[in-house]
DNA sequence: CCAGTCGATTCGGTATTGTCGAATGGCTTT
DNA sequence: AAAGCCATTCGACAATACCGAATCGACTGG
């Protein structure tokens, strides 16, 4: 087997290596052709070829109907089903989200960290009838969200991984300065909870608070998501949010709802 | 390489192959250990590990904090997010689901084929405040749903696959005679509805109609899921479901809500 | 506290296997 | 009708993933 370029010395296997940064690909642009994926990995469209035929077996990946290109395949669903399933924090969060979201009215979520970034792990809408998208799976910039700064205030790792890349702004009012970010983090710390106004989304801002788990640590965050007219939160949301952030981590079985500073950073 | 057995001809690389088994695994007993995987796989536990250890660096897998043993990871979560946003069926699906549910006071689920089984696409809540899992995700045997039973009425090769094999029997009620559901498919065909009461979920029961896509194939179900204490449907709940059904349909561009019957199976 | 077991992990040689390039076939475009 | 584009197939090569044995670490029982 011929072969890319090696940087230095993570053992993966090289098959496997191509066939993920194909699903992620796909993942990026959401339709594309062999030669297409061949040109964005500069492999021959042969090698790309079978590493699609293989990954069209599993369903990962699915060709669509009409032509020649390649969507990403229903069996991922399956699997992020069983992932969610595995989750305790999500299983243990979810009831006291529900109830976080009858009493504020507002849609909450639950967030931890993949890859410098914050995955949605879980959401309870509004409870208002509007019809609203599930926002489970979405990953959102650290920065610019309150889920992210109570995740990046409570692990230094994280932090030093998504702040050491240029932060995109994402509206207006994104800070983009990894330093004023930083300084940011120390209040975070001090009042356990993380603020966001407008900094993802125009017309929308929240308020998150840490989740602890049986050690101590911060494994996740709870946040609730206002439209920026309600800015700043009244007092009654930020407490049941510090309710219900608190309530998970006893069911977690942490032993106090004091999250842990973070261990300091290590390069 | 070395290598286990050859059945005959399918394309697929080894390694990727062994990745998905892996991850397929994981999806059926959450949590295992290298060799507990090396075993069910009937694989050296090095080769296991180095499979793991690439699945790991791109978040498809995790270990778990704790001690050994290794979990499916939260890219997963995030693949499905963007596999989910292809899906035009479901984009043009939600409103409408979400007026049914509105209207009619019960769940409704969106299901596509996979392998055989029926995978809920979709899932919009009841309405009333009560706390629900989200279902997205989730698999149930073609048998025993009503999504599948329509799924099934129109793809040969669906039923061909689905019906080949022994069906699980998940409840009493659940009929296990590939003869018998066969038949039933008759009768789904006639009316454009399919229906399950008990056959899945003890006291919980199911209508389904079809959706069609542009070329008038049937590419997805709608059903909408009540307690066995209602059954059987009222003609309003029966009457919103199809309203639902064609108006998706008509989204789609299906020139009429005719669903085509299936092409003559071919073995 | 130490011996013993089990499992995860590392390492290097080997030949199996994935990879590549060129040729084919289907499809749309000019 | 010709030309171009793209997915797909095929065969040969050698780079690569695989395997077995040795190491390390954790946990158990004496």
């Amino acid at each position: 087997m011929h072969g890319g370029r090696d940087e230095e010395g993570e053992p993966v296997i090289q098959s496997i290596d191509r066939a993920v940064k194909i699903l992620t690909l796909l993942q990026g642009s959401r339709r594309m052709g062999i030669s297409e994926l061949a040109a964005a990995l500069d492999l021959p469209p042969s090698t790309v070829h079978g590493i699609v035929k293989s990954l069209q077996a599993h369903g990962l990946v699915a060709q669509q109907p009409n032509g020649n290109r390649y969507v990403l395949g229903p069996a991922l669903l399956k699997l992020s089903s069983v992932y969610l399933d595995t989750l305790d924090v999500r299983a243990r969060s979810m009831r006291w989200m529900h109830e976080l979201s009858s009493r504020t009215g507002l849609a909450t979520r639950l967030g931890a960290e993949l890859f410098g970034e914050v995955i949605v792990i879980h959401h309870d809408r509004r409870p208002d009838g509007t019809e609203q998208m599930p926002e489970t799976g979405l990953t959102i910039p650290s920065h610019a969200s309150a889920l992210g700064k109570v995740l990046l205030a409570y692990d230094a790792a994280h932090a030093a991984d998504a702040l050491s890349r240029p932060l995109a702004a994402l509206t207006a009012d994104t800070v983009t300065d990894p330093e004023r970010v930083r300084a940011g983090l120390e209040q975070v710390r001090r009042e356990a909870l993380g603020f966001e106004n407008e900094e993802a989304v125009i017309g929308e801002s929240s308020v998150a608070a840490p989740v602890c788990s049986e050690d101590g640590d911060v494994v996740a965050a709870v946040a609730v998501v206002m439209p920026s007219t309600d800015w700043p939160p009244p007092d009654s949301v930020v407490a049941a949010l510090r309710d219900a952030a608190r309530s998970i981590s006893r069911d977690l079985g942490a032993p106090a709802w004091s999250p842990r500073p973070p261990a300091p950073e290590r390069a």
